[in-house]
Order: structure tokens, then C-alpha cells, then sequence
DNA sequence: ACGGATATCCAAAGCGCTTTGGGAGGAAAA
DNA sequence: TTTTCCTCCCAAAGCGCTTTGGATATCCGT
């Protein structure tokens, strides 16, 4: 059924390089020739061996990346999102993913295998940690890469987009002490990914030029879940001297939040305040909030389209982009900061 | 840096051949010969390259799947779910993925080129609608595959696996009916896809057997996503006669209803019961609603592990399992479902 | 001691493509 | 007319692996 390179060449009187040739735009073909080819192409259902193309050329049009899973680890709707914005900007440019599923242990050995298979031509890392290891076994792989987030206590000499969630919570926390807030608690993601890290050193600077101290017993670090929001957010109003605001890492820990903070009759925006990180989720928006939400926004699909096309641009060598990208998180101020409540 | 077979065989003074069969486990080799490989193996790091054995021996070792993407189309939390199962699975027998991008509207050209690509040796498909014309396609493909969710109105002679639906919904629309509810509202999933249309189906054949009708007014298909579920919710409860019981498709919807009926002053379990369809994501649980949530459950990540293992089984020649096979999705009361409130 | 198994190994072909290094033929230059 | 230079095309090598079809050596029974 399938035809390959030879016998549509010899379908057309052609040889094979003349007809490759035509195939792959190179200039020393006749136009006319090249028309018959295409059509040809066309008539037949031609596909090139992507297996062929790449055992002679190298280049496989696909990155790769690995998915840690495991019994106990859970989907994450954050990552489905990136995938999206990482697809709209491969499709374009016929480029596919690998993904390779590893145990969460085996991450390092399965990027070297994923590199070796020559199933890849570029790899891509994210969920990073603070003195993440598989910065140093990406370099040592010699082959083009993009880590979504930045590790924490290495050199910045490697190619990154990361957004600044730093000055992300820094600008949150102030907005909060602006509105007198003193009391203020923080539901954050895992304490050993850097984002988590960062955001929290954010939110710590923020209360201490204004001589506030972060108080441990109002900080949370956990998988950002529903779940885990509500959970978290019950305990702070259960303690004697309860928070009247809250930062979460994200709308998807907001949502168990506010479930707990309606639970116990407070309102949101008066009682207590609410400031989320917004991943901008299509599932999940801030403005449809029974209060809308006071959010830090910055797009995860946006992050994933860049990095597909800083990735499909360092394989095919078009084009130059920065190495490294932060990007700055925009605070929009919803109904769900108010005031702090007098006492 | 990386070795070759070639240099593998130089090495070791023997020749590929040879050093082929020791590694993939023929019995013409000597024992010892072998465990001489295996060491050279070890010490050199020797990864085999994907794409050479692909073209030798027509092998990719991964299922392909096109991932339907665009600029309006949003992520899925119930597709990331899904695909932790596949990969739990895919993991175990070093499988791996191949992700498609593709235009909606592409869908079946994309699928054409994957499989004629080398890259895959089994297809995946899923968001099954009616008289879905990527059956026949597949067919036609003379590639494994298995496809999840059913179509509607063909025969049923492809490999699938699916959750009985109908039977789900009757379920649960049956337990309403028997609390003595008689407007049943349905928040379903978009309208072309078969597991909403079965879904209905379900829920109108008990009511049917109950002497009612399912009022179109009260019913919703959209995506399934909480604003979704929130709209839907709150124009139910602004009709002169609005329902007493609602069924929703996903969690995800049902967290939008319950923000609505909360909004409306109502109780949950009380004024207006709620039943959701639960794929069992990790990131919403319905125990953890305000009030716990009556479902049907189904576990999506369940469902994907065993497409993998059914995939590859089919891949490797290994076992049989039922081409055909239909999930029954389980009913669990809990608070959400109480009596219908008198008038 | 000899024909025939049996156990190990090897050379070479082939998978489907790209690419190097020409070659034939016609047009332009001498 | 001969030489030079393009233009357009081709044969063949090579990418790294598997596999077919022997080759060689060892060992058996008779």
C-alpha cells in the first residue's frame, strides 16, 4: 500500500536523489520536474520514512521530554495546560513530542536514554528543584534543551524561561499590607520545587520591609490540589490568631480555599482576603469566582508556545532567541482583597 | 562519545552480528560471550539507536496519539488523568509516546502520517463522537489500535474500551426518581460526543420508565469545565420551574453547580440534589465537596493503563485480551442526594 | 578414523532515506 | 569549431541496526 522513495521514483522515471531532491526544495531541479513530483506525491499518499529520514540526516522533528509517574503520582491539570501551549506551537511546524514515562527516581538515566535513541532533537525540563541534578546531566548531553522554571543555588548558564515569582508574591504580599493586612498566610506548592522557593522568599521580603515577619505556622507547602487548599486554608482559621489574608500558588488551591472560608461564614474580600496565582487555566478562571479573585497572572500555555519555538528553533537553526527569559507576572486586582477588618 | 554497534563489536574483537544476538537474546551464542557484551555494554554506556532499529526491524516500541490542538481549544484536565494511566502502564515495558499536534480539522490526514511516519506501531484514540469517520480510517491503517469511548450508530467491530454510560446515568437518574424528584436537570458534555449522547440516553430511559420526559429545557451540553457548570447551574435556577435534581457529566462541571446553588441560597442534599460523574481526578475528589458528592465512578486513569496494556499486548504478540470491552461505572450515595423537597 | 550433528561465530544484504561526487547535454564564450 | 560553464540529473555510499545464509570448529557415534 504505503510507497516509499524508490518505487515512486521509479514510477516517475526518476532516481531517487532527484526525486528527494525535489522533495526537500533543493534548487537543482527543473520547476516542471518538480511538479510532476509533487504530483506524484500527491496521487500516491507518499510519506517519508520518518525512521529513514532520521537515521540519515539526525534529525528526528520531535522533542522529547520525560513524565514522571508512578502509583502515587497524580496528573497535574498545570501540565496538561503546557502541553497545549507546547502543541500550538509544534503543530506549526510538524514537529511531535516523545514522551517518555519514567519512574520518578529513574528521571535522570531516562533523559540519557531519550537522548541516545536518537528518537530526539531536543529535550525539554521542567518542575525544577533547588540544586536540580539534571541541569548538569542536560549540558553533559550535548543536545539542545529549555528548562521551564530555573533551579536555585546553580549558575544561570543554561536556557531557561522561568517567570519571576519573586517579585510575583513580592508585588501579591505588599498589595496585602498596603490594605493593612498583618496576619498573612501563604498556601504554596511543594517546598522542594523552586517556584514554591521563590515565591515564598517573595512574599518574605515584601513583610519585612514593611517589619513583618513571616510566621512558619501560616505557611503550607503541598501538591496543588483542591484538596490540600481547603485543608490548609481550615487549619489557619482554626488557629487562635487567624490569618484575614491568603496567598496561594494557584487558582486550583484557591478553589479548596475558598471552599473552607465560605464554610466558616467568612466573606471573602471583607473577613479575609484572597491573592492566587493565576496559570491562567481555561477550567479554572479567577473572574468566575463566587468573589472574583485578586490574581498574579501569567499564562502557562504562553510559556509552553515559547519554549516549543525557542526548542524547534535551536534544531532547525533559524532564527536566534534569548537564552534566558523571565517573565514578569501581571497583578490584577480583583473583589477578593479588601481591606484588612478592623478588630 | 556515544557508541555504536560497530565500535561495540570492534571493541570486544567480535562482530556485530554476533554482538546483536548476545544483546537481544538469541540462543546462538556462547554464555560466556554474552556476559562479555553485557560488561562491555555496562562500562560503555552502548544505548542502541531507536531509529536504525526501527527501520531494521519495523519497531518503534511506542503508541502514537494525535493531540487535537488549536488556538481556541483548552487543555483537559480529564486527558491528563487519562494519560498518567497510559504511561503508568507504557513505562513498565519501555514504551513510550508519540504526540501528534494537529488541527482539528486535520485530524485524519494527521493520523495518516503518523502511522506511514514509522514512528508508532500502534494508535491510540479517544473523544469519540458519532459515526465518528476515524474508525474506518483506522481500520484502514492495518496498525493496532484501540480506541476509548465507543461510537455511535457503526458496528462495533474495532477495539474499544468504554464505561457503560447508558447505564451509569439511568443509574443515577433512577435513584432521583425514586427520591421523588421529578425535574431532573442534566449538565452534560459537548453535544457530539458519544458519551454525552449516551449519557442522556440513560438518564431520558429512566425517566421514561417513570412516566417522564427529559425537559430540553433542562438540559446543557458545553465543555466541561467549571464555568460551564456554573452557567448552566444558575439558569436552571432562574426558570419558573426549576429542577429539584441535577445530574452533571465531570466533578469539574459539578464544582461550578455547587457555586451556583450555594449562590442561590440553596442547600446541597436538601432544596436541589446533585449527582456528578466521577473520573476519579486526583485534584477533585467528590468526598472533599462542602457537601460530598453522590457519583458515578469510573477511574479515567484506570481506563488508560488498560489501553496501554492492551495496545502493546497486541504490539509484542503477548497474551490475549477482549477486543470489546465495556466498564460498568459504579453508583456511591453520599450526601448530595437526599429527598425531593416538598411543595 | 570418518561422516554428520551441534555449537559459535561471521560477512553481507537490506531497511528507506539523504548526500557526495560526478556526468551528460546544451548554451555561451573564444 | 572548440572550449567552458551551467543546468539537470544519476549512481552509489552511508546512517546503525537486524537477519539470512553460510563458515569453522568441536564433538559424537560407529
Amino acid at each position: 500500500m504505503a510507497v516509499n522513495l524508490k518505487q515512486l521514483a521509479e514510477l516517475l522515471g526518476l532516481s531517487q536523489t532527484t526525486v528527494s531532491r525535489a522533495l526537500n526544495g533543493y534548487p537543482e531541479v527543473n520547476a516542471e520536474t518538480r511538479q510532476r513530483v509533487l504530483q506524484a506525491v500527491r496521487e500516491t499518499g507518499y510519506r517519508p520514512n520518518r525512521a529513514a529520514q532520521r537515521l540519515a540526516t539526525g534529525k528526528a522533528y520531535s522533542i522529547g521530554m520525560v513524565m514522571p509517574i508512578a502509583a502515587g503520582i497524580d496528573s497535574d491539570v498545570h501540565f496538561g495546560e503546557f502541553l497545549a501551549g507546547l502543541g500550538e506551537e509544534a503543530v506549526k511546524h510538524d514537529f511531535h513530542f516523545v514522551l517518555n514515562p519514567s519512574a520518578p527516581e529513574d528521571e535522570e538515566a531516562t533523559f540519557q536514554r531519550l537522548a541516545a535513541s536518537g528518537n530526539v532533537d531536543a529535550l525539554f525540563l521542567a518542575y525544577m528543584r533547588a540544586n536540580d541534578p539534571r541541569i548538569a546531566m542536560l549540558k553533559s548531553l550535548s543536545m539542545p534543551f529549555v528548562v521551564h522554571g530555573r533551579s536555585i543555588g546553580e549558575a544561570r548558564d543554561y536556557p531557561f524561561l522561568d517567570i519571576d515569582n519573586t517579585a510575583a508574591f513580592y508585588d501579591a504580599a505588599r498589595l496585602l499590607i498596603q490594605l493593612g493586612h498583618r496576619r498573612i498566610a501563604l498556601i504554596n506548592g511543594p517546598d522542594y520545587l523552586s517556584f514554591s522557593i521563590r515565591r515564598r522568599k517573595g512574599m518574605a521580603r515584601a513583610l519585612a520591609e514593611h517589619g513583618l515577619n513571616l510566621d512558619e505556622a501560616l505557611v503550607h507547602h503541598s501538591l496543588m490540589t483542591d484538596e490540600h487548599g481547603y485543608r490548609s486554608m481550615q487549619r489557619f482559621l482554626q488557629q487562635p490568631d487567624a490569618p484575614t489574608a491568603v496567598l496561594c500558588s494557584s487558582t486550583v488551591l484557591a478553589l479548596g480555599a475558598v471552599r473552607a472560608i465560605n464554610q466558616a461564614g467568612l466573606a471573602i474580600g471583607r473577613d479575609i482576603s484572597l491573592i492566587a496565582h493565576d496559570d491562567v487555566l481555561p477550567m479554572l478562571k479567577p473572574e468566575n469566582f463566587s468573589v472574583p479573585l485578586t490574581t498574579t497572572r501569567s499564562s502557562l500555555r504562553a510559556a509552553g508556545g515559547r519554549i516549543a519555538t525557542r526548542l524547534i528553533a535551536s534544531i532547525l537553526k533559524s532564527g536566534a532567541y534569548p537564552d534566558q527569559e523571565l517573565w514578569r507576572a501581571e497583578l490584577i486586582v480583583r473583589a477578593s482583597t479588601g481591606p484588612a477588618p478592623q478588630k
